[in-house]
DNA sequence: TATATTTACTTGACATGTCAACTATTGATC
DNA sequence: GATCAATAGTTGACATGTCAAGTAAATATA
């Protein structure tokens, strides 16, 4: 099916694209029973991390790397179910603070559970030396400083 | 900004996905000039790899380990660019036959060296050693045979 | 202080990913 | 040969990613 012997850096990029879809199918399906997608939850710990008094909508933005646009649409849907309030802010009325409510908290505390062990059997398949030096390569994919 | 101190196993998980991201990110802003997106390229390279016959729908999704619908979508778009042919199959009438156009040819070998370089910019920062190293551990993650 | 610029979002439009349901065929079985 | 099940796609609905434009409030400037 695959006779294609790949040059090593399209390997590379290959590889990459094909771990995180295969993390991300797997992490959507583990969340699917709670009525939550991946990324309705990563903004919820981003919030839950940032009681009580939480963040406006531009800083969710910058720490999912993600466009305004859609995080303004994402959190649309979690204040709908009730997962996060959103207020005007009073100082600046152009800010919107959002924090997650008791329901999103509990939610989170269900989840907490499942999500650990989702990311340890998502890794399962290296030894921690190698799951160190895995990181540490990617890391320096992005010129991280080391 | 990161004081997070993570686990070994969630840095992995969260390298991975980042990595991937980035990688989208850059290949989508590449690919843009040409008006054309990243998913709607790869359609395009399969069906040059399949030529002169073609594939059928379900082949292409099962190629991109995707899900039919979005692909019956994906190649509508590259359809009316003028891209892609599609043709029921007269042995089944059920399959439709979705061969690469002249145009669609034209301009995937106008992106050819642009993708080897991207390909090579992307992952230069690592040695071929390192490479290699990278792409077996991503391997091994699957749980794919050594 | 009136105007211009910037900032923080919001809205609209389109590409994509995914599930459920539907249509058209083909193949299998009685 | 008629009926039922499986196969190949399509369509509808909703979540998300992203660009372009618009709105409202705050800030800088003349």
């Amino acid at each position: 099916m695959s006779p294609n012997k790949l040059p090593r850096h399209k390997a590379v990029v290959i590889a990459i694209l094909h771990s995180a879809d295969r993390l991300r199918r797997q992490a959507t399906e583990m969340l699917a029973p709670h009525d939550i997608t991946l990324q309705q939850f990563n903004v919820l710990r981003i919030l839950r991390g940032a009681r009580p008094d939480g963040l406006c909508t531009l800083t969710i933005a910058e720490r999912m790397i993600e466009e305004t646009p859609g995080v303004t649409r994402l959190i649309d849907r979690l204040e709908k179910k009730g997962l996060v309030r959103r207020v005007r802010s009073a100082e600046d009325r152009r800010q919107v603070w959002c924090r997650i409510t008791p329901a999103g908290e509990r939610l989170l505390a269900r989840l907490d559970d499942p999500v650990e062990a989702f990311d340890r059997a998502a890794v399962h398949g290296l030894s921690p030396a190698d799951q160190d030096h895995l990181t540490a390569l990617l890391g320096q994919l992005h010129g991280e400083p080391i």
